[in-house]
DNA sequence: AATCATAATGAGAAGGCTTCGCATTTCTAT
DNA sequence: ATAGAAATGCGAAGCCTTCTCATTATGATT
């Protein structure tokens, strides 16, 4: 019952905000732009307005059950909060998206920021390149 | 005369071009959206259009004059190329930019990129934090 | 279970940033 | 100087996202 789930970030269980996480996580693409929600949910007989899925996923970010990035391209993409932190390499070509964690990216940061004077609050890295199976069609 | 300077990346030298790149270069502030850029040409007395600032911008960025950054917040963000590559941090609070490079996390990129089998083309790296001026106004 | 105050939704309008289309102007090579 | 090609400026149009507001659903209370 994911109403609970809801209810714990301060959120009311309705309807609307009920289908988007039990979509975001009966699915098997991790990132998906709120269009993309949008329309899947849709296609599945839901009712639904795409102002609403706008408003559900700021909120559910807000309450840190999904994260939003702002890859190239314009559109942002959310993803739902399963496991831990993570950054992202992404192809540009096929536009698939996969996930590392570098524990000594992570410290340096910690370390330019405090050098620098700054208290840091948040960071995004993005690694932009072609991915294998992109490689080998382009041969 | 900048103008080579434009002839050498494959643009003709026109007015709007020169004006733009000039700007850039004069400007103390390395950061600009397409509008700061078009608004300081406007208040200087030059005659220029929005639309020929995104082209021209656009243009540079094919060229390698300038980077285009995705900063948090929608717009692009410009940056005259100039020096050695860097990444950023900017404050949370006030917008300020700072720069940094860090050899330690370039070359975990690269590992990173390889193990994955990815060909690296890009990357971007925005750590977000509250500046020390900020930090002091705060308390 | 019915009621009520409040908060959330849906649909379309509106907003911000960026690009497009096209008539006019500016470049550059002749 | 001149012609052909490319660039400009303006407004219109396009995306993505947020806002507005009448309607509807939620959950606490009776």
């Amino acid at each position: 019952m994911e109403s609970q789930d809801l209810k714990k970030a301060g959120l009311k269980a309705t309807l609307p905000r009920l289908k988007i996480l039990n979509f975001l996580e009966d699915s098997e693409v991790r990132h998906m732009t709120a269009e993309e929600v949008y329309k899947a949910l849709l296609e599945s007989g839901e009712e639904i307005g795409l102002a609403t899925v706008y408003r559900v996923l700021t909120q559910f970010e807000t309450a840190g059950l999904v994260t939003r990035h702002h890859f190239e391209g314009g559109q942002s993409v959310f993803e739902l909060n399963e496991g831990t932190h993570h950054d992202h390499i992404l192809c540009v070509k096929c536009g698939r998206v996969d996930e590392f964690m570098d524990e000594t990216i992570e410290e340096r940061q910690h370390a330019i920021a405090d050098k620098l004077g700054y208290a840091m609050t948040d960071h995004s890295l993005y690694i932009y390149g072609i991915c294998p199976e992109c490689q080998k069609k382009a041969k």
